[in-house]
DNA sequence: TGGTCAGTTGAGTAGATACTCAATTAAATG
DNA sequence: CATTTAATTGAGTATCTACTCAACTGACCA
C-alpha cells in the first residue's frame, strides 16, 4: 500500500469512524469518477481556450475585439499590443486555433474578429472577478 | 511615423478614401480607449485567474471539487492528480490565491472546496467550448 | 513582370513555469 | 515532552512558452 492510500486510509478511519478496504476502494472510486465525468479530449480542448487567453498579449487582443464588437485589420491590432507584427501574427494564429478569433481576407487587408465563445468567456470573466 | 503607422495610414486611405493626420490619431485613440476599457488591476486578476485555470492539473483540481460539490481533504485529491504531495501543495495555493479554491482546517486535516468564482467559469467553459 | 506590401512561417532564445526533493512547521497523540 | 503525521516552503531544474529575427508567400499594381 503507497504512502497516499494509508493517508487516506487514516483519513477515512476518522471520518466513517472505521475503515476496511472496501472502504478505500469505494472512495477511490468516486473521486475517479469525478475525474472522468468528462472525457478527456473534451478537458484538452478547455485547456486549449484556457491557455491561449492566459497570457497578456492574446488576453488584451481578445478584449479589444470583444469591445470593438466589429472585424479589425491587423495593422490596427498592431496599435494596441506592443509586439512585432510576427509576434502579433503567431498570437492571432494561437486564437485562432482556440477558436477564440475568426479572420478574413479583405483585399490585401486581413481582418479579425471575436467569436461567440470569447465573447460568453469574457463576460464571465469579468463578471466574476473581483 | 514608424512602420506600423505608415501602414495604419494607407489602411485608414482603403477605407475611408482619404486620410488626414487626424483620422490617424482619431482611430488610434479609438482602439487605445477600447483597450483601456476596464483598469489594468482588473485585467492583471483576469490573468491570474486564467492562469491558475490553464494547467491541467490545477483544472482537474477545480473540476473535481465542483463536481464534488463539496469540501474534500488533501488526502483525497492526492489520489486524483499524478503528483507529489508537495506539488499538490503548491498547485492548492496557487488555486486559492487566484480565489478558485478556498480551505478550511479540520482536525488534523485540511479540506477544500470551489468557490462560487469557480463553479461559474467551469460551467461557461464546459458550456462553449466544443 | 518586377517591385512593393500585408501577413505568415520557422528557427532560435531568454525567461517563465511546474514540478521534485529536502527541510520545515504545526498540530495531534502517546 | 518526544514522536508521528499533515501539510507547507524554498531551492533547484527540466521543460515549455512567448517572443524576435530573417526568410518567405502571395496578392496587388506600375
Amino acid at each position: 500500500m503507497t504512502h497516499a492510500t494509508e493517508r487516506l486510509e487514516r483519513y477515512l478511519e476518522d471520518e466513517l469512524g472505521e475503515c476496511r478496504n472496501e472502504d478505500i476502494e469505494r472512495r477511490l472510486t468516486e473521486l475517479g469518477t469525478l475525474e472522468a465525468a468528462v472525457g478527456s479530449p473534451r478537458v484538452e480542448s478547455e485547456l486549449g481556450v484556457l491557455t491561449a487567453l492566459a497570457n497578456e498579449t492574446r488576453y488584451t487582443l481578445v478584449r479589444v475585439l470583444v469591445s470593438a464588437g466589429e472585424e479589425r485589420c491587423v495593422c490596427e491590432l498592431n496599435a494596441v499590443v506592443d509586439i512585432t507584427e510576427s509576434g502579433l501574427s503567431h498570437a492571432l494564429s494561437t486564437l485562432i486555433d482556440a477558436g477564440l478569433v475568426e479572420s478574413r481576407k479583405d483585399g490585401r487587408w486581413k481582418k479579425f474578429r471575436a467569436t461567440n465563445r470569447a465573447v460568453a468567456l469574457l463576460t464571465v470573466i469579468e463578471g466574476c472577478t473581483a
